[in-house]
Formats: structure tokens, sequence, C-alpha cells
DNA sequence: GTCCAGACCG
DNA sequence: CGGTCTGGAC
């Protein structure tokens, strides 16, 4: 397909928009436009599933409920918040970006692109989305929803689709008066494409990547060691005993997690970097 | 077992 | 480019 004709987008137009109309998600995250919330939230939605982030996103917005108040509070306060979510990587970013954003714009998140992307933790998605759903600007983006929403309706054979071929009709199917709303509709219907018919659509992206399992893999163990330290001042020698690794695992994810900012040696012990 | 509003390193 | 990262839902 070299340009999907503009029968087709209107097609596509009319069936999402009323399919949104019908069977909207009433998110939290969708009654708001202040910056800071906004961010939090997609960087919540990183791989997570919506209704998971839900409950996490109201408290960790109660608990720090600025860029101000994120950027003073501590590492382990903000990491304490997100276990459960995963990826806490995740966590030590937005504390990054509070600081940063504090101290270079006065607590102020903001709009321009080439300066969210380079924030760690935001990339085209992310940013995008921010620009959107925060300041209401008519950006291109594709997320899980959003590809395997065009996969269905304009790729409905090929295989190894490319999201630089995605986003061509993005572009053109986008509304570009009411942003907010459109994306808020093409996840919705992605998502119920998703419910409807599994996974068969996205698996036809070309950057469709299996997961691993996670029982038994380092991630588990690694968020298990990290779970510990978050809890308690451990020393190594009870973080052998609790968690059962080998000296060399242990070492090996201690050595990870502190070069990842998460943790530093004090002594005989492990605690959570500042 | 497989997936999720992706980012980032090598 | 591929590999990796979290943990709960189904």
């Amino acid at each position: 397909m070299q340009r999907a004709a503009a029968s087709k987008i209107r097609a596509f137009q009319k069936e999402v928009w009323g399919y949104y109309r019908l069977h909207k998600r009433g998110f939290p995250w969708r009654k708001t436009k202040n910056p800071y919330r906004i961010l939090v939230s997609e960087i919540m939605l990183q791989q997570t599933q919506a209704d998971r982030v839900v409950l996490k996103y109201k408290e960790f917005i109660k608990k720090f409920p600025n860029l101000r108040a994120l950027s003073k509070a501590s590492l382990k306060s903000v990491l304490r918040a997100w276990q459960g979510l995963g990826y806490n990587r995740r966590a030590v970013h937005l504390k990054t970006i509070a600081r940063e954003v504090t101290v270079r714009f006065g607590g102020k998140l903001p709009s321009e692109k080439e300066i969210l992307m380079s924030s760690p933790g935001i990339g085209q998605s992310t940013a995008g989305a921010v620009r959107t759903f925060a300041f209401n600007k008519p950006e291109v983006f594709v997320e899980t929803n959003i590809r395997t929403a065009f996969i269905h309706f304009f790729f409905p054979k090929k295989q190894k689709i490319l999201d630089s071929d995605i986003s061509k009709i993005v572009e053109v199917a986008l509304d570009r008066k009411n942003p907010r709303e459109w994306y808020w509709a093409l996840m919705d219907y992605g998502a119920m494409l998703k419910k409807a018919h599994g996974n068969a659509a996205a698996r036809r992206s070309a950057h469709y990547a299996r997961q691993s399992p996670f029982k038994g893999s380092s991630r588990e163990q690694r968020s298990k060691i990290l779970k510990m330290i978050l809890g308690e001042k451990i020393s190594t020698k009870k973080l052998l005993a609790k968690t059962g690794f080998s000296k060399q695992i242990l070492a090996h994810h201690l050595a990870d997690l502190s070069k990842e900012g998460f943790i530093r040696r004090s002594g005989n012990y492990f605690i959570v970097s500042k």
C-alpha cells in the first residue's frame, strides 16, 4: 500500500469515532491536562496494562503532586510508591526528570519535543503522547494499541509491517482539531480489537518480539533483591541468605543495580541511592 | 506460557 | 538491528 485511499481513511475515522462514542474508557489521566500528571501516566503506561496503572497513578499523584515535590522526595520513597508496577528504572527516570525540570525550567514541564525526548525514559512515543494529551498538539506517534488498530484496518494480510509505514497513515488520519480525543479513540479501538481477536494483528508488526518468561529470569531476581533493599537496611550476608541466590548471581545483580543508580554500597550494607 | 499507552544500551 | 527490563492478569 503506497497511500491509503482517502475514502478508506474516512471509513476508518468513522469506525473509530463510532466505537469511541459508545465505549470510551474513563481513566483518571484523561480528566487532566496537567503536563506533570500526563507525564507520570505516560511513563507508568509504558509496557504496563492501563487497568493496572490506575490505582498506582492516583497514589503517586497524591504523594508527589507536582514536579517540585517529586524532585525533593527521596529515591527510596519514589521507588516504594512504584512497587507493583515493574520497570523500576522508570521511577528513577521520573525523578531525574523532576530534578532537571525544577532546576532548568522552574518546575514547569517544557512542551518542546526535542527537550522531552532528551529526557531519560522519554522516547518518540512518550514525547508524542505528552505533547498530544497535555498540550493538544497534533503529534504522530505509534504505540501498541495504535499499531493494532492500523494493522487490522489497513494491512489485513501483510506481514512484517514497519512502524514507519503505519506512521504515514497515522499522519493522514490524524484529527488536527482534536488530537487528544482522537488518540484516546484510537487507543480504545485498538484495545478492543486486541480483546476481540487476541494479538494476531500485533504479531504481524516488524517490531513484534515475543516476551521471554518472567519466572526464574534475572528480571525476577533483580526485583526480589531491590524489594529487600527497599524494605530495610540489609547486609550482603543477609541478602545472600534471604534470596537463596549464589554469591556470583547476587554480586552480579548488585553491581548492575548500583551501576544503574538504584542502590549503593555502604560498608557491609546496600542502601537505596540518594 | 503470553501480554502490556516503550526506552535504551551495545 | 537484537537483547533486556518488572510483575500482575489471563
